[in-house]
DNA sequence: GCAAGGTC
């Protein structure tokens, strides 16, 4: 038996398809999928399937000093055991294993996972290695009819990275959090990669913070030919014999207002006309991919995991790639034949159809690994995906479609006016031709209307505008932009880049959206900056990867590699020895800056956001346990602390981020002392008859609101109530209740919530209406889970019990892959 | 309970 190892399990099934001719057949063991055809055998791992780490007697951090781990060994153990166990399983009766991992350096270290995985149960079977860029029938079969060995040295490059990278992460990791008493979850980290990212995100914010803005003037005209008017700004030439428009004295603004004002009009002394040639994008790889859903609404870590979920559904090629030319066996015309007669994307692949020749453009970087993301020529229908899969399938789709469409043409027309010596210019722009902005709408093709005009000309000067600015300071970094730059600087991996970003917010790092690095935050990237300089820089991971290629290409070794590095790590210590308590003293400090909230009205001390040990959030004095003044904090989101202050208490505000639930509690002690009861709405249904209680809406000192009877505690009769907006009661009853109708004001459009008995009612019915727990995953909503019912599937524990193809060839489209994933899921 | 890198 010969034994294929790839892996992923999605690559294992499309390789027995190719190999088997489509004739494989698939079992399941230890949850793990194998499949076999004629004497063959082909099982996907999950990525790594053992990992690093220091030896269990290192595992206390308040046992072992940080500077120990240094010298400690490493150990590589396994994380998926039962892979591991499969493996070992089918490796005991293989007579041939091939390692078909990615073809790239990390895939070669994954190959060799595996193949000591098989060496430590079967000595003797030969092992040898397939590499193959994408999974297609000519490179596969190709890879397979050359089969080469296990390139050693470069899975050596790939364990000297993970090495390093736990002993430095691990020991500075530990330094700072020991040193600030940060142990349990609220440690404080540091990583090759995190940390100079977190630098780039603390360095701009220094940047913002250390900021003088500056006046200056632009002055603007309205210049009018045959009626129609357009603007023009005025600009001269500075030192440098440079165009700027920005006027740094107010007087020389002022002359230059007063004498455009008092014209009537201004000479045409310069006509510059031409057209610009604007090439379609290149194919997406990961980063540009991220960047493109960012521009239309998605984070990073919501557009990757959209992607993901159409590439195992397969209609979209693998999402992480640094890929962005076409491999030669992608057929333009073909993929694009695949849409022809579609509704919504058959148009644009028809037009394209049309051009003689279909050539795709081509980026930078040529990899070996995947393909540039691209579809797949499987179409969803509509209802198989949510509005946000389908949407970010057709930005997939479209921008493909945008590398093999026409370039577009603009006309530029420049025209420079005279007023005395002072000059005007306005700067025109006409799409002459749409080209690929047809097939891919996404970027901005607005056009600036000026008017054909001839040297000489005199036009009129309809209105003239002095406007007052000020230098603004440099931009926070919005996430896409952080993966760029990233890439840039050759910082994580197309995998890796936007978790690095989510890991950044989970540590307390960063909060908001563009990021905002919290108090912790500064102090750490200073901490490192005086102390272990080469961990926050991005340095050290380009001297990595010199040294990953020196182990790639035979230079040097391993060992060579990891001994430089722990000496280097060593030097650190011995400088941080004696620094301990100061560098734990900033970071504690730090760390209640970014809780600190203002005077606590009892006692002065600081009020400080904290959180209870059942993990909800409240707000606490400093003084504890001397001064035991606490005020509430809504149950919904996590709380940021706001620039904003309440002017009456000199506290800062809060908002509870909680997703598309995210909003601003105010100040905490306000909001304390608004709480009560509000207007009476009629007699409570519950106690009313007996002893006259009444309902009134409710405003409880967390913020959330109810309708509730004013017997309580006697009483408990409650209905909910929005969180948010002001509540109106109307003189309009409700003929079944007795109880006034209810609006909620709340920015937009007015909500009518009606009768609060009869909507608490609506909603109830509503929830057991489909009353089933699979609207819970994500993916399913209403539509599908009646189709599922229809099948027999009413539950999770119906789904998971249920045979992926049956189900799929009972539900209209409905693929058995994706039935896999909400398998998974559940 | 540390890192970064795979993948689900």
């Amino acid at each position: 038996m010969e034994l294929i190892i790839t892996e992923k399990d999605n690559a294992a099934r499309r390789i027995a398809d190719i190999l088997s001719g489509g004739t494989f057949d698939s079992s399941r063991e230890n949850g793990v999928n194998v499949y076999e055809w004629g004497g063959k055998r082909c099982v996907g791992l999950s990525g790594h399937v053992v990992g690093v780490d220091f030896p269990p007697e290192y595992s206390d951090w308040r046992d072992v000093e940080p500077v120990e781990l240094i010298d400690a060994s490493v150990e590589k153990t396994p994380t998926k055991e039962n892979i591991v166990a499969t493996l070992r399983i089918l490796a005991r009766k293989a007579e041939r294993v091939t390692i078909a991992t990615d073809y790239d350096r990390e895939g070669e270290l994954i190959g060799k996972e595996a193949y000591e995985i098989v060496r430590d149960v079967n000595e003797d079977v030969p092992i040898r290695r397939v590499r193959f860029s994408s999974i297609t029938e000519n490179e596969v079969q190709n890879a397979f009819d050359e089969p080469d060995d296990l390139d050693f040295d470069l899975a050596a490059a790939g364990e000297a990275r993970q090495i390093i990278d736990l002993v430095w992460g691990a020991a500075l990791t530990r330094f700072l959090s020991l040193s600030a008493g940060q142990l349990g979850n609220d440690f404080i980290s540091v990583g090759r990669v995190q940390s100079p990212t977190l630098k780039l995100i603390v360095d701009r914010e220094r940047e913002i913070q250390a900021f003088d803005p500056e006046d200056y003037w632009e002055l603007f005209a309205d210049l009018a030919k045959n009626g129609t008017t357009f603007e023009a700004q005025y600009f001269y030439r500075d030192e440098d014999d440079n165009e700027a428009e920005r006027v740094w004295e107010e007087a020389v603004a002022d002359e230059v207002y007063e004498t455009l004002a008092d014209r009537d009009a201004a000479t045409v002394v310069d006509v510059n006309r031409r057209t610009r040639t604007d090439t379609p994008p290149t194919p997406f790889n990961t980063t540009q991919f991220i960047r493109a859903a960012s521009a239309i609404g998605y984070s990073a870590q919501r557009a990757m995991s959209i992607a993901e979920d159409l590439y195992t559904a397969g209609y979209i090629t693998y999402p992480r790639t640094d890929n962005t030319v076409y491999p030669d066996d992608l057929d333009p015309e073909e993929l694009l034949d695949d849409f022809v007669g579609h509704a919504t994307l058959g148009e644009s692949a028809e037009s394209l159809l049309e051009a003689d020749e279909i050539v795709p453009t081509e980026g930078d970087e040529e990899t070996t690994d995947h393909p540039p993301i691209h579809p797949t020529g499987e179409i969803p229908s509509r209802g198989d995906v949510s509005d946000d899969e389908w949407e970010i399938f057709e930005l997939v789709v479209r921008r493909f479609f945008a590398t093999v469409a026409d370039a577009a043409v603009w006309e530029h027309l420049k025209v420079v006016t005279e007023v005395d010596d002072y000059r005007l210019k306005s700067n025109g722009k006409r799409l002459v031709e749409p080209g690929y902005h047809d097939v891919y709408p996404y970027f901005n093709t607005s056009e600036n209307f000026v008017p054909d005009v001839d040297e000489g000309e005199e036009l009129a000067i309809d209105d003239v505008e002095l406007e007052e600015k000020q230098t603004q300071p440099p931009r926070r970094y919005g996430q896409s932009r952080l993966i760029e730059t990233m890439e840039d600087l050759g910082l994580g991996t197309k995998s890796t880049r936007h978790n690095t970003l989510e890991k950044l917010y989970d540590r307390g790092y960063i909060e908001s959206d563009p990021p905002r690095p919290t108090k912790l935050a500064m102090a750490v990237v200073d901490a490192a900056e005086n102390y272990a300089d080469r961990v926050v820089s991005e340095e050290m991971t380009a001297q990595l990867e010199a040294d990953m290629d020196a182990i790639a290409s035979g230079e040097a070794t391993l060992n060579d590699v990891t001994d430089e590095s722990r000496e280097m790590l060593e030097e650190i210590f011995a400088n941080l020895a004696d620094s301990r308590e100061e560098i734990g003293d900033h970071l504690r400090k730090s760390l209640k800056d970014d809780k600190r909230l203002g005077p606590c009205p009892e006692c002065g001390e600081d009020l400080l956001v904290r959180q209870s040990r059942h993990g909800s959030y409240f707000v606490g004095c400093d003084g504890y346990p001397d001064c035991e003044f606490t005020l509430p904090l809504p149950s919904t989101g996590k709380p940021l602390i706001l620039d904003s202050e309440c002017e009456e208490h000199g506290l800062n505000e809060v908002k509870m981020l909680a997703g598309r639930q995210t909003f601003v509690h105010g100040c905490p002690l306000c909001k304390a002392e608004d709480a009560g009861e509000g207007p009476i709405l009629g007699e409570c249904p519950e106690c009313g008859d007996e002893h006259g209680g009444e309902l009134a809406v409710k405003t409880l000192q967390s913020g959330s609101r109810l309708v509730g009877c004013t017997r309580y505690p006697d009483c408990e009769y409650s209905l909910p109530l929005p969180r948010r907006g002001e509540i109106e009661v109307t003189d309009e009853y409700c003929d079944d209740h007795d109880l006034p109708e209810l609006v909620i004001h709340n920015g937009d459009e007015p909500w009518e919530l009606g009768c609060p008995i009869c909507n608490y009612q609506e909603f109830q019915a509503r929830e057991s209406d489909t009353g089933s727990d699979l609207e819970a995953l994500d993916g399913i909503g209403a539509k599908t889970v009646e189709k599922l019912a229809d099948a027999g599937i009413e539950s999770i524990d119906d789904l998971t019990e249920s045979d992926p193809d049956t189900v799929a060839d009972d539900v209209e489209g409905v693929s058995a892959d994706r039935i896999r994933d909400w398998q998974a899921k559940a």
